[in-house]
DNA sequence: ATGAAAGCGCTAACAG
DNA sequence: CTGTTAGCGCTTTCAT
């Protein structure tokens, strides 16, 4: 069996002193109370005892757990264990420990282990699946716990989120293929429901027209999720619709995977035929056939920022609520050149 | 400020009965000792007040958190997230929520990560990280906390395990090489300290020895981790040393990207000049330039298992320790062919 | 079948 | 400075 670990009677009796005592010495906002003597004995007693405070006693007393939770769509999506990773390192640093979900893309389970971690009384949330209307966000921000958003945030603005730059991201990357001369650009975007989605779309057609592209209708769909199965059945029906492009433009590097399957179905090479830009620069996405020219972000970036915000809010959940944006950087690989044809001579 | 949730005794106090049978509802083993009628009554009220259990005093009373630990040794290696993923869907399944440690391969770290983890009162441990002679096992293992490891095995059997058949897969991997013609073949191992770096090696030496290929000592090398750069370095000094091999096997996916690193340095091609195998077969290796030739591993499974393993010791911890031992399967890719030069005609 | 009372381990308010 | 007391929210004897 488990034995009984020692608690802080175990270490008052040894040390001829009452509990509170031994729990003012362990406290390093009371211990100033204990005279220093007295304070290295409980110490060196509590040292020898192999004690811990256990966090379910002291947190059911105080109200503070020091625990967060972290939600996320989908763990095997690559930028995430990064994010997790500085997450974690981050929040250990000062005493708090992770506990994770990861809720599947499936609305309903979201609420129930949003529920399950405000049940087990987290100190506050990080989530990096919201949606850009989201009762579950709502819901936390009106009874106040302190909240993060990671990656994705909400239409309302008065969240704590640190993201990316996502109007820059598609600037750059569709200035990229505008300069290899490229003049007929198809979008590849995500699910319209985030924000990822729907500022990097946004962003396209408004950049596509001002540098003057014709923007066809017929070149852009949204797919449903950020998967590569989505990704390819998104160009597939651009495809079936018409070849008159050189170039797809994509909001996410799973996407742009997905664009490759596609092509490599219908015997498309790339770039030679069609080139490929995809976003957040995932691990590994520098060693694939071939090479894809994407956005880098720096994820372990995001994570350090989203917890030290995230610890902020904590310390004071009534300040207002900052919004980071971080800058992604083009990164030029292989799946994006030239167009060929015509327009080279 | 956060609003006060409602608590067993807001229940009760609606419903007009003692606290103690709303918990006697509320908790299935003991549900039948309330009549019917007043059951549903207090659950309907319950229910609209939106109670939710506060495990924090549950566990304190009952010592059962539903809260396990998962220790990983570094969650951006690509193997971990799916297995993460489905241990997490799994344990959710019944009521355990996991707390999650990256432990970032610093030893000191892990025994901190732990202790705190137990100190969490966690129910059980799931631990990714463990080192052939491993004290933190042993000490889990002495004070009866239920435990699984996951992938990696200690020396002592007697621990609950869900590991991959790393004999098998070496074999597998050796004879699909020879099979291929190649004679001449390096080794790009894990540290000795793991039991997969371990066994691997040993597999490797015996394995080549039965199918009577000299084995040059010079061509073997046991990277200190399992990482790209350690791998890079490992099969850069086997060529420093000579160059008279046509295939590498190594311990690990990640090794093999290694090797594929130091063979681009040198301007060698794979699998032209140098065939590479893999281990794992991690997510996206089929599309890196050339795609890996790897053992695959059943990833999703092995976090099923594992889950459903630890589920078992924590309802039985007494009971002896189970090993499962998955079956790799080899997924011939790109990066093995036959050597070229005098051996082909 | 239900209520009363005690206590899990800890901390905070109050004494002294 | 240190001890006493009470109580966080829940479960579990023990009564009735």
């Amino acid at each position: 069996m488990v034995k009984p670990r020692a608690n802080i009677k175990d270490v008052a009796s040894r040390a001829g002193v009452h509990p509170s005592t031994v729990s003012r010495v362990l406290n390093p906002a009371t211990r100033s109370m204990v005279s220093e003597s007295l304070a290295q004995k409980i110490i060196q007693i509590s040292g020898e005892m192999g004690y811990q405070r256990n966090p379910l006693a002291s947190g059911l007393r105080t109200k503070k757990t020091y625990t967060v939770g972290i939600v996320l769509p989908n763990i095997s999506n690559p930028v995430f264990p990064s994010i997790v990773r500085s997450v974690e390192h981050t929040l250990d640093a000062q005493g708090y420990t992770a506990i994770l979900a990861d809720t599947g893309s499936k609305r309903r389970n979201e609420k129930d282990v949003v529920d399950n971690m405000k049940a087990r009384q987290v100190d506050g949330l990080l989530i990096a699946a919201a949606r850009r209307k989201d009762p579950i966000v709502d819901e936390c921000i009106d009874q106040g716990i302190p909240l993060v958003l990671v990656n994705r945030t909400v239409d309302k603005h008065n969240v704590a989120a640190v993201i990316n730059d996502d109007e820059l991201g598609i600037q750059l990357a569709l200035e990229h293929l505008t300069a290899l001369g490229h003049e007929r650009i198809a979008y590849v975007g995500g699910p319209q429901n985030t924000s990822t989605g729907y500022v990097r779309y946004r962003t396209f057609l408004k950049t596509a027209k001002k540098l003057g592209l014709d923007v066809d209708r017929d070149h852009i769909t949204n797919a449903s999720d950020y998967t590569e199965p989505a990704g390819q059945a998104a160009l597939e029906s651009i495809m079936a619709h018409s070849k008159n492009f050189t170039a797809v433009l994509t909001a996410n590097d799973l996407l742009a995977l997905g664009c490759y399957d596609a092509m490599r179905a219908r015997k498309l090479d790339c770039p030679q035929d069609i080139s490929v830009t995809g976003f957040n620069d995932m691990p590994y996405v520098d060693r694939f056939a071939p090479p894809l020219t994407t956005l880098h972000i720096p994820l372990d970036e995001i994570g350090v920022q989203a917890a030290l915000l995230l610890l902020e809010r904590m310390a004071e959940p009534e300040a207002p609520a900052k919004q980071l944006r971080l800058e992604p950087r083009l990164v030029v690989r292989g799946s994006t050149a030239a167009p060929k044809g015509p327009e080279i001579n």
